[in-house]
DNA sequence: TCAGACAATGAATCTAAGG
DNA sequence: TCCTTAGATTCATTGTCTG
């Protein structure tokens, strides 16, 4: 695996390699404020009693690893905020984090998240296409887990990248609640006795949302429960860095083995669709200075009832407001905000056209030059 | 509203009447162990700063009402404690509880379910089909709402009517993401302005799934949080007895004339599929000693590939294995198991039927007497 | 009467840059 | 840090109006 570092200030990061230990002691030895992301999926307090599953005595294969034995919630608890406070630490102040747990234990991480300032922007249900069945009747089938999406406190800013999801589903907003179908067939990593090699291994799929959601090209993913790489085999797929940590080896020689054979992606392919937010920011006044309207010049409002002209300093007059077009525009149409970029039209060649047309033409010539 | 008492001991409940106050100072009046289900839709804290305008300039009625408004989340946490700790004691000790809630509070309510010994059965995802989108698309439309169901401890039993869900999802086990409109329309209660009467009314379908499954007819459901009192009317449709408890006086109101209004179904529909488990165990022997197979009749598998003979003792035989009707058809198939009520068929009038025909033959013969 | 346009609305932690 | 201003942003469903 390529490891580079990125210096910040005194200290750098071990970028793309996946430490072995506590993550706890690992995440201490990080710098503060040094990552864009946390993706956790932090052990499943499952409690699963042997005698319950199977009266047979036979192998459970489930859940029930030593690293998932905690006798009590306050221990969960504790172990909850130690590993949270690390990962607070280490998040960049417009960072974010996700977390995944089930019924069992994300209302500790839920809680916990709360208490220690995150701010929670969306829960998010996966919805698995074809979860196991409850074969004993007793309960509704668990068809679902549990991702909480926080950022770093109240008011911080996020990275979300709105149009790109808009785009992964057809045009319509991204939901909270996403269909994907679990880890199976050949993106199921096994051992050499052909056993699944981590009990839960997340499917790619779900990290790939995540990731095209909340993070850009070059960001840093700090994974604490790494397990057998899911995140980090996506995050370099996407062209992020990602920073491991394992406490199990035989799970980091299996996470190492699939991060080197990932490809990352052409970097034409990780461009994804922005918002307008993210475009320059044009002043009405430009318009005028280039001579793409003249002083003097008649604008139309969206419908035809208004009628405003342009003044030589960019901005608009008519007998009941002067202002900016977005101020003229609210005025005239008794509304608490208005845009005037689509609200008003020019007439060219007896073609009535939104001045939004303008600023396009002003935006393609400033990436030009 | 027609109120009847059942008498417990020395006290009685006040069924079917909405009680005024405080939910914790009502339930203190409550006996132990006296409610089959608790069902809790309480105040989500939701925390809002300023208005919220859409698109087309129009203002989102938000909730903004006092009653969800709390200083921090320890002001909140102490309430939530205070009414899961009576409502626990008022439940019986076989019962259950049900609590809704979002992101805002779900975490709070979960970790403190769990603080409290109740014990997790399914965490229950509403998908709403129609929520509200995100209008400045900023996180991910908030498109669903979590519900939790417990026990009262581990280990407890609890109504579960597994058969009964199954039915209502068309043959295949109930899951634990429930899609379902939000409520509108007719079933909206609207105030003498059209205003809404009740800023967070829950749909109908949703209180009917979750007494379908977790509750039998003759029940008592205790809502602390009764709102206008869907879980009331649901409960009276449904022939369970409810006793609601709200703070306001309007929404008490609102809520008794719309009770008023509902009328029990008939008994025979509010019959369910019964958990197979639940039904008499019938031992294929009976069917011989009740003369509906006789021993040396030929039997024939599903698909017609095999046959094997009755004996008089309830066992099969064929050439290749002799035993019980599940042990022989699991021997023919090569397979670990075989349910032999519907693998095994006998001819009448040569009409070829499953034996689990005679079974429910048996068990309705048991019923009558 | 019916089709189609138009309006209303739902548990919402809903902006960002620049002065 | 506060205040002002630019200007970006919606889905499913139901009810009402219009032609």
């Amino acid at each position: 695996m390529t490891t580079k570092s990125k210096s910040r200030g005194a200290a750098s990061l071990p970028l793309n390699s996946v430490l072995s230990g506590d993550c706890v002691a690992q995440m201490r030895k990080l710098p503060d404020e040094s990552v864009d992301l946390v993706f956790a999926d932090p052990p499943y307090n499952l409690q699963l009693k042997g005698e319950l599953m199977r009266p047979d005595n036979s192998r459970v294969d489930a859940v029930d690893d030593d690293w998932d034995s905690f006798d009590s919630f306050k221990t969960y608890d504790t172990f909850t905020r130690a590993w949270l406070k690390q990962a607070r630490r280490v998040l960049k102040p417009h960072g974010g984090i996700w977390v995944i747990g089930s019924y069992h234990n994300v209302f500790r991480l839920g809680a916990e998240l709360q208490n220690q300032g995150f701010w929670i922007l969306n829960d998010v249900v996966w919805r698995k296409s074809n979860p196991m069945p409850n074969f004993r009747g007793k309960r509704l089938t668990n068809a679902h887990e549990t991702l909480i999406w926080a950022s770093k406190s109240e008011g911080a800013k996020y990275t979300f990248n709105y149009e790109a999801l808009k785009a992964l589903n057809e045009g319509v907003q991204m939901r909270s609640d996403w269909v994907l179908p679990i880890c199976t067939g050949n993106e199921r990593l096994k051992d050499e006795n052909g056993q699944k090699a981590h009990p839960t291994q997340k499917p790619e799929s779900l990290l790939h949302r995540v990731i095209l959601g909340t993070t850009n090209p070059g960001d840093v993913i700090l994974d604490p429960f790494f397990g057998t790489g899911t995140t980090g085999a996506v995050a370099k797929a996407m062209g992020r860095d990602f920073i491991g940590i394992e406490r199990e080896a035989e799970y980091r020689r299996v996470a190492e083995a699939r991060i080197a054979q990932v490809r990352t992606y052409d970097s034409d392919a990780l461009q994804v669709s922005t918002s307008k937010r993210a475009e320059p920011r044009v002043a009405f006044g430009v318009l005028v200075e280039r001579g793409m309207l003249r002083p003097g010049e008649v604008l139309h409002s969206l419908g035809g009832r208004h009628k405003a002209r342009v003044r030589a300093d960019g901005t608009l007059v008519c007998s009941e407001a002067k202002g900016s077009i977005h101020q003229v525009g609210a005025q005239l149409e008794g509304a608490p905000s208005c845009n005037g970029w689509t609200y008003w039209h020019f007439k060219r060649d007896g073609v009535t056209v939104p001045i939004d047309l303008l600023r396009q033409q002003v935006r393609a010539e400033m990436a030009e030059g």
